[in-house]
Parts: structure tokens; C-alpha cells; sequence
DNA sequence: ATGTCTCAGTCACTGAGA
């Protein structure tokens, strides 16, 4: 299974360049994040035309998330279990939830398009959010592993957190007033090491961006971010057989400022992939 | 210069979000 993540900034704007890249890069399973729009706005056609299903969760203008498939999807779920909401100008622990979260299970393998909130500045309530968000994402995927010991589980995304300096290449990114390189946002992040999730891309992609800012010539300077990624579960991880960054997608005419993140699972029941232990 | 991009609301712009 080849599975992918990539954050299309606006599906509307983007369905040509997504589903002739699915078929091109011969992708099974694409989740996507800021697709921007709500289900009847979704450009279904051209995804079913080249064989996907899609589900999606979009609310309105803002955020979205989805999972196109050509292999059956099923136990379709719409957030996570104790996801924070999030209403401007009100912080209170009924605020409405956002569309950041949709999950599905492909063959045997459970995957979660996730859109982490961007946070906004240190001092934002929106930062107090991103941290919430993170840290029980973080929960409710150790509880799924508990109960499904295991199994693979997929955590794909945008997560907004620039884990490590060298994938921080955006000059005018400042420790201790930028967003995403905070200490508390990488310790939310690096918590999902905790939580029995790797990031399954590393290993094979140790250098590399996923996001270069539409500004300043940033893609044209390489001066981008690592924050979109692949977690898994030991389960996931042990099936991971090639991982890549597609950057030539930020090239070329109307690009996402985000680029598709892939990888490679050999079948769990497959045991020609697998190294023969006598 | 928040120097670019996207969408809503409304129809040439502003506001919001990233």
C-alpha cells in the first residue's frame, strides 16, 4: 500500500494538480488537509473518475480534512475522542469543534488525516489550543493502541511543530517569539514518542522540507519547514519499506505551499516482503 | 511591506487565516 499526506491548501483549487499527481505517483491512500470547503463543495468527479472514493469532514472556508482511497475504506470517524473546540473570543470547554480530524480504516491499516491548529503567536489562545489538540491526540492514539495491540495506526499531517533546527529553514522564524519552534510545542510533538508513535519518514528522508511560505521567495531560496508528517505505531512502522518527499510539487503553476509526504507499507499478510527468520 | 495565496461577502474591494 502506498499512503500519502499532503496539505492542498483549497481541494477546489487544487483537484487537477492532486488527482493527476494520485494516479502519476500511482498513490492508494491520500489524506489531505486545508481542503477549505464544505462536502457539497467537494470536487468529487475527478477523484472518482480516476477510481477514489473520498471521505471528508469540512465545516466551511477554513480547515477541512479528507481521505481519498481506491482501496475500501471503512469505520469512518469524524475527530478524535477528546479533541479540544475552538471558538475566537471564547475559550470555554463546549467551544465547537473544528474540522482538523477525520480517520478510516484501509485494509488493516487505521489512518487519521490530522490538521493541527496553526496556533497563531506564543501568547494566542490559539497556541493554548494547538498544545490541547496535541496532547490529546497524543492520549486517545496510545488508548486505540492499548485496545488494538499491534495493529498499525497511521497519524498523517499537518502538524505545524518544526521538530528538530535543521528542519527549520525559514530565516525569519525567531526562537521564543515564532510560532512552531516553541519548547512546548516540540516537547507536544515529541510526546507522541511517548505515546508508542515514530515518525516512520525520518529514517529514510532524514533531511528535507514539506513546506515552503508563498512569500520572500522561500520556495526559490529552499528556505521552507519540516511540519507534515507520518507517525506509526510499531505495528506501522515494521511494514514501512521506502518513504519520500515529493518536492516537486511546490514547482510549477497554482502549487499547495505544502508538498505530499509518502509512504511505502508492504501487506501485513505478505510474506515475500519479508525478511525469512529460521 | 504580512513583499503571497486563498475564500467570503459582495462586485473592487476589505477582512480573515495561514
Amino acid at each position: 500500500m502506498r499512503l500519502a499526506t499532503w496539505n492542498v491548501n483549497s481541494i477546489r483549487t487544487r483537484h487537477g494538480r492532486v488527482v493527476d499527481w494520485l494516479v502519476n505517483a500511482d498513490v492508494d491512500v491520500l489524506a489531505m488537509q486545508e481542503i477549505k470547503c464544505k462536502p457539497e463543495q467537494f470536487p468529487l468527479e475527478p477523484f472518482e473518475a480516476a477510481g477514489y472514493d473520498v471521505v471528508l469532514h469540512g465545516l466551511s472556508q477554513w480547515n477541512g480534512v479528507a481521505i481519498a482511497s481506491r482501496l475500501p475504506m471503512t469505520d469512518v470517524q469524524i475527530g478524535f475522542a477528546g479533541q479540544p473546540g475552538f471558538e475566537k473570543g471564547y475559550e470555554g470547554a463546549d467551544a465547537p469543534l473544528e474540522a482538523r480530524a477525520i480517520g478510516a480504516t484501509v485494509g488493516d491499516v487505521r489512518v487519521w488525516s490530522l490538521y493541527v491548529p496553526n496556533g497563531r503567536a506564543l501568547d494566542d489562545p490559539h497556541m493554548d489550543y494547538k498544545l490541547r489538540f496535541l496532547r490529546a491526540l497524543a492520549d486517545d492514539s496510545a488508548r486505540w493502541q492499548a485496545e488494538n495491540p499491534g495493529a498499525a495506526l497511521a497519524l498523517t499531517g499537518d502538524f505545524n511543530v518544526v521538530p528538530f533546527d535543521h528542519d527549520l529553514g525559514d530565516p525569519s522564524m525567531i526562537p521564543g517569539v515564532s510560532t512552531h519552534i516553541s519548547p512546548a510545542e516540540r516537547d507536544a510533538f515529541h510526546a507522541f514518542e511517548q505515546a508508542g508513535l515514530t515518525d516512520v519518514v525520518r529514517p529514510l528522508v532524514p533531511e528535507g522540507y514539506t513546506f515552503w511560505d508563498y512569500k520572500q521567495l522561500r520556495f526559490p531560496r529552499n528556505e521552507g519547514l519540516r511540519i507534515d508528517f507520518i507517525l506509526g505505531s510499531a505495528g506501522l512502522a515494521d511494514r514501512v519499506v521506502d518513504a519520500r518527499i515529493d518536492r516537486d510539487q511546490r514547482k510549477g503553476d497554482a502549487p499547495s505551499d505544502h508538498v505530499p509526504v509518502v509512504v511505502d507499507l508492504h501487506d501485513d499478510d505478505d510474506d515475500d516482503d519479508r525478511p525469512m527468520i529460521f
